[in-house]
Parts: C-alpha cells; sequence; structure tokens
DNA sequence: TCCATATTTCCAGCATATTCGAAATATGTA
DNA sequence: TACATATTTCGAATATGCTGGAAATATGGA
C-alpha cells in the first residue's frame, strides 16, 4: 500500500509519466538519460531529479555505460502495481476486472 | 495522458487510494460519506476534500440520498486508466502484459 | 595532464497540496 | 419552527513538490 502510493505519485507527474512510458517503450535495452532529456524536452537536472523519483520508486533502475546512465523500466514493479491495483476488483466488482482481461487480452 | 495524470495523482495519497479501494469493494451499492469516514478514521471536512479531488478524476460519483452522499466507484474510470498504463506494452515490452493477464485471469 | 561530454547534486524560489477548526448548507424530524 | 444529523465550504497554517542555474562528479579521449 505504502509502495503502491510511491509509484503512483511517481507517474502522477507528465515528465516522468513520459519517461517511464519511453522507457517501456524501448524496452531491454533502455535508453540514456541523455537521450531522454533530448525526446522529452527537459532539462538534464531536471530529468535527473525526476528518474531520481522514479528510480526510488522501483519503477526505473540506472545502470552507468561510460559516460553514460541508461535507464531501465523494471516490468515487476509495474506488474505488482497493477496487480496492486485490480487485486480488490472481484470482491464485489466484477466491472473492473472483466475489461481488464480484455485490455490485456487485445494487447497480447 | 493528462487524465491519466490527474488519476494518478487522485490515487496517490494514502487515504484517497483507501477510500477508493473502499469504494471499489462496496460496489454498486457504495458508501456514505459518513461511513467511509468512520472506517478511515478521517476528519469528515478533510474526507469531504479527499472525495472531491477523486470525483473531479472521474474515479468516483457522488449521489444525495437523504442526509448523506453515497459515493460510488467508477469502474470506466478506473478500467481506462489500466488501460493507458498497459497500452504500451507490446510495443516491445510483453514482460508487462503476460503478467498482467496472470493478474486478470487468477482474480476473474 | 587537460579538456569535453554526460550526468548528478546543491540551493533557492516558487507553486501546489494537505490539514484542521469554524462556519455554512442541506436534509429529516419533533 | 426549532433542532439534530450529514456533509461541504472557507480560510489559514504548514508541508511538500517542482524547477532551473550553478557547481560538482565521473568518464573518455587527445
Amino acid at each position: 500500500m505504502k509502495s503502491a502510493v510511491t509509484s503512483l505519485a511517481a507517474l502522477a507527474h507528465e515528465g516522468r509519466l513520459a519517461a517511464f512510458r519511453l522507457l517501456v517503450q524501448a524496452g531491454g535495452e533502455g535508453l540514456a538519460a541523455g537521450e531522454l532529456a533530448r525526446r522529452l524536452d527537459m532539462l538534464p537536472n531536471t530529468l535527473s531529479a525526476n528518474l531520481n523519483i522514479l528510480s526510488h520508486a522501483g519503477l526505473v533502475v540506472a545502470q552507468r555505460d561510460g559516460r553514460s546512465m541508461i535507464y531501465r523500466a523494471q516490468y515487476d514493479a509495474m506488474r505488482d502495481l497493477l496487480g496492486f491495483l485490480v487485486e480488490d476488483c472481484c470482491g464485489g466488482s466484477p466491472e473492473i476486472c472483466a475489461p481488464l482481461m480484455k485490455v490485456a487480452s487485445d494487447c497480447c
């Protein structure tokens, strides 16, 4: 619950959400902080602060590669968050869960 | 995207997340504001402000019933949010989507 | 070593969010 | 009408979050 709030807060910011989505799309290769800053048109220091917040929430991890820092999305954390959000849905509310099945099956 | 950030911000608060989860569990009957305040041990005015934030995000709706205000979770908004969060998962990252399938099928 | 690149850290200022007490509003009941 | 209940609105204090400039750190190359 505490970590869900941390993750939600990390994603509840336009720049951070956009950064996270780019990292999800980038897949296992990840993206360098500078490349993210360019694509998102953010100042490097501002982006760094925001990546730090995503990292503290466990949604991304960083790894140094030469002069660059490569950031990658952490799928486990995202899965945990999604799992938490739908956790209660069968305790009275298949209305959420059933559409979710559709989203998931359309997607995969 | 903008509405996703609004919804995420609304849920990124311990009290609001707990309130929303209670409403999800409560199902179509919903819960009165006072009942929520009792269960969550929140002052009525504080809860009211927080319900207003959830309502503004479209995650709950309110309906007067006598002296009480009945709040209900809005499943469509939650489904949209979850859909948005997994939207990109197949653009390189079935790692998120596949576990989500499992979550959804375990649940329903 | 010296310099350029990549990124982070520090700091200050500004904006937004959170909470609470008190007062106001709406409804039901005697 | 008068009063109790349920909830919201208002206002102010406090806390937290966000941003950008400047400086610091880390790495690679000449």
